[in-house]
DNA sequence: AGGAAACGTGACGCCCCCGTCAGGCTAGCG
DNA sequence: CGCTAGCCTGACGGGGGCGTCACGTTTCCT
């Protein structure tokens, strides 16, 4: 990190890089499951024997990448909604966000499409459950702030989850340029006019 | 199938049941990738050579499960959706049907819950794509018949299948009797809502 | 400069999986 | 009843992954 650190240290950021770098790819193509360390070593300049300077197994590298992924993707749609003064803001920006995000870091988009029932397993409830509940505390705040009416919160942002994944994978499969405005929109609209019925 | 059947075909026919019933938790518990012909194997009164006089490897043990299931799935809720008569019934019966075939058959939802990302890789765009894709089929007939506001289908269908599919989960994982109207309504208001305002 | 500690290396032993195949058992037929 | 074809069996060779470790190299400190 610091420029001017000694070779010993700077050799060994570079290393742990180039192994969550090659894991990524791994884990994106095969899986989490098919996946083995000398897959991801392979990719690497590295011996196999190095590998486990670093993580103790494949698992470990996993948490690594899964967490440092999650505390991104969490912060980027946490900081963009609540920036957010209407409820049209709220929702809309949310979801541009995260549309954003997905297009930036395609490898990582595919390393979450690939493995997200693999996460789950693993991390039951944090990792995705954290973006469920960082999105109910937010939506719990909007009620509070009148943005948005009452109702059960959880199983809402469980459905603004879902469907940004699932719209994601549409847009970025579809061919030609990714319409993030378009999806953005769908989403919005869906989500404010459910909204706004389930105030009544 | 014919109860009256030869001995041999009977065993062929368990057999072949055995080992599907097998790798479906096998796949469910440990994930297509980690899992190994074995596993199955092992789960059953079989010796490891008959498994292969069922199936060449795992992968076509994977492909007669998610065919199997998707065929089912796909049925249900279509069958449940062409039933409607009002926009209503159309997006609540619909919902309805996937939540109920999911408490149903608890074991099937958990495996598709842990695979989806496989799934989608290995039919890439067929079974969770045929989902979608009939879904947007019974929308752009909704879309004729005037029960459905124009817009874009496909995008529409799949934020239709995320929601369902991750409010199915959330659903599940709470403790509890599920609360499948609970769902149900959440969801259908949630799309009525968001029609309603597409349309405008 | 010189020595010690830290790290990279790749071969090694152990384990398990894969798909096959020769041998044995039995259902079904004449 | 006896024979044959078809299925079940489990051992086997080949392959490859796992985690370790003794050795060589390089960095850093004095």
């Amino acid at each position: 990190m610091t420029p001017a650190a000694g070779k010993r240290e700077r050799t060994k950021q570079a290393n742990r890089a180039a192994i969550l770098a090659a894991a990524r790819g791994v884990f994106a193509e095969l899986g989490y499951g098919a996946a083995t360390v000398r897959d991801i070593v392979r990719r690497t300049d590295l011996a196999s024997g190095t590998f486990y300077n670093y993580f103790p197994d494949k698992e470990a590298v996993f948490r690594a990448i899964v967490d440092e992924t999650a505390a991104e993707a969490l912060a980027r749609t946490h900081v963009a909604r609540s920036r957010g003064q209407t409820t049209e803001a709220f929702v809309a920006d949310g979801f541009r966000a995260y549309f954003s995000f997905l297009l930036e870091d395609p490898a990582t988009f595919e390393l979450v499409r690939r493995n997200a029932g693999t996460i789950r397993a693993m991390f039951g409830g944090a990792a995705i459950g954290a973006g469920v509940a960082q999105l109910a505390e937010d939506l719990a705040e909007g009620v509070s702030a009148g943005l948005v009416p009452p109702h059960d919160t959880e199983l809402m942002a469980s459905a603004m989850v879902g469907t940004a994944f699932e719209v994601g994978v549409r847009m970025v499969e579809r061919t030609g340029e990714p319409d993030v405005d378009g999806a953005v929109e769908l989403c919005a609209a869906l989500f404010l006019g459910g909204l706004d019925r389930l105030g009544r």
